[in-house]
DNA sequence: TTTTCCAATAATAATGATTACGATTTACTA
DNA sequence: TAGTAAATCGTAATCATTATTATTGGAAAA
C-alpha cells in the first residue's frame, strides 16, 4: 500500500491528515520489514524529541484497524508493516535477520477439508521463520 | 506427556526433584488447556503462598527446552501445555473461550514443494484459533 | 482572517508480564 | 549426616503497553 492510498482511507474514515501521522506512514512505506512501536519512536524523535509512545501505538491501532498496516506477534512483541497490495489471501515467510517477508501464495485452510467439523473457526496464523537468501 | 515420562527426562539432564516442581507439572497433567505463568502462580499459592514468579517462570523455561511443556504466544501472553504425546508432527486449533485444543493432523510445510528456493527454513507456526463445539 | 470545536498529541503515570539477583533453603551425594 | 550445588524466596528492575488529563493544532464556520 502507499500514502495515497492510506490518506484515502484515513480521510474517508475522518481522520484528519497530521504531519506525525503522515510521517509514520512514510516510514512503513519506505521500509518493507515489520518494526515494532519502538523502532518508529526512535525514527520519529529524531525530528520530533517531544513524540509519545501513546501517540505511537495510537496510530499503530488507527491504522491497523483500517487495514492500512498488518500486524504480527514476533517474539512477544506487535510487529507492524505496510499492509500487502496483493488482492488474494496469503501468508509469509519472515526473515529472523533483517525482517523482511516474502509471501507465500498458498494457505493451509484450504487444505482443511472436514478436519474441524462443529468447531467455529475465526482466525489462523501461518508463519515460515528463517532466513532469507540474503542473509543466509 | 505424564508426569512419570517428564521426571525421566528431568532426572536425565540432572534436575532434582523438589516439591514446587512435581506440583507444576501436576497441573499441567491434569489440565488440557494452555496456562499462563499466572495460571500456575495462583494454583501453586493456594498450597505455597509464598511461591514466587521466578520459581514459575524459570520451571517453565526449563520444561520447555526439554519438551516437557510447549508453549505459545496468545494475545501477548506466553501460554502453556503439556507436550503431545503423538509422534507425528501435527498442529493445533486452539479454543479462545475455554483454551482447549484439538490436533489438527496435517501441516502446510508438506504443500509448500519449491515456494521458497534458497530460503533457509527454521521454524514455523500453523495455528487455528475459535470457539470449540463446547463453547460455541 | 479569526474564532471555535473537537480530534490529536504531550507528558506523565499506571499496569501487567517477565526477568534479575542476593540471600536463604532444599535435595541429592558422599 | 554434613557438604555442596541447585532451587527457591523476596523483592526490585525492566520492558511493552495502556490509561489519564491537560494542552495543542487542523479544519471548517463565522
Amino acid at each position: 500500500m502507499n500514502l495515497q492510498k492510506a490518506w484515502g482511507i484515513l480521510k474517508e474514515n475522518g481522520f484528519k491528515e497530521t504531519t506525525k501521522r503522515n510521517q509514520i506512514l512514510e516510514i512503513f512505506e519506505g521500509d518493507e520489514r515489520y518494526l515494532t512501536a519502538r523502532d518508529i519512536l526512535d525514527v520519529m524523535q529524531k525530528d520530533y524529541p517531544s513524540m509519545s509512545y501513546d501517540t505511537v501505538y495510537r496510530n499503530l491501532a488507527t491504522f491497523v484497524s483500517l487495514d492500512i498496516l498488518e500486524a504480527t506477534e514476533l517474539s512477544g512483541e506487535k510487529h507492524f508493516r505496510m499492509h500487502c497490495e496483493s488482492d488474494h489471501h496469503h501468508h509469509h515467510f519472515i526473515c529472523m535477520d533483517c525482517g523482511k517477508i516474502k509471501e507465500i501464495p498458498l494457505c493451509p485452510m484450504d487444505m482443511l477439508g472436514a478436519a474441524l467439523p462443529a468447531y467455529e473457526i475465526d482466525n489462523h496464523k501461518f508463519e515460515i521463520y528463517g532466513k532469507c537468501p540474503d542473509c543466509k
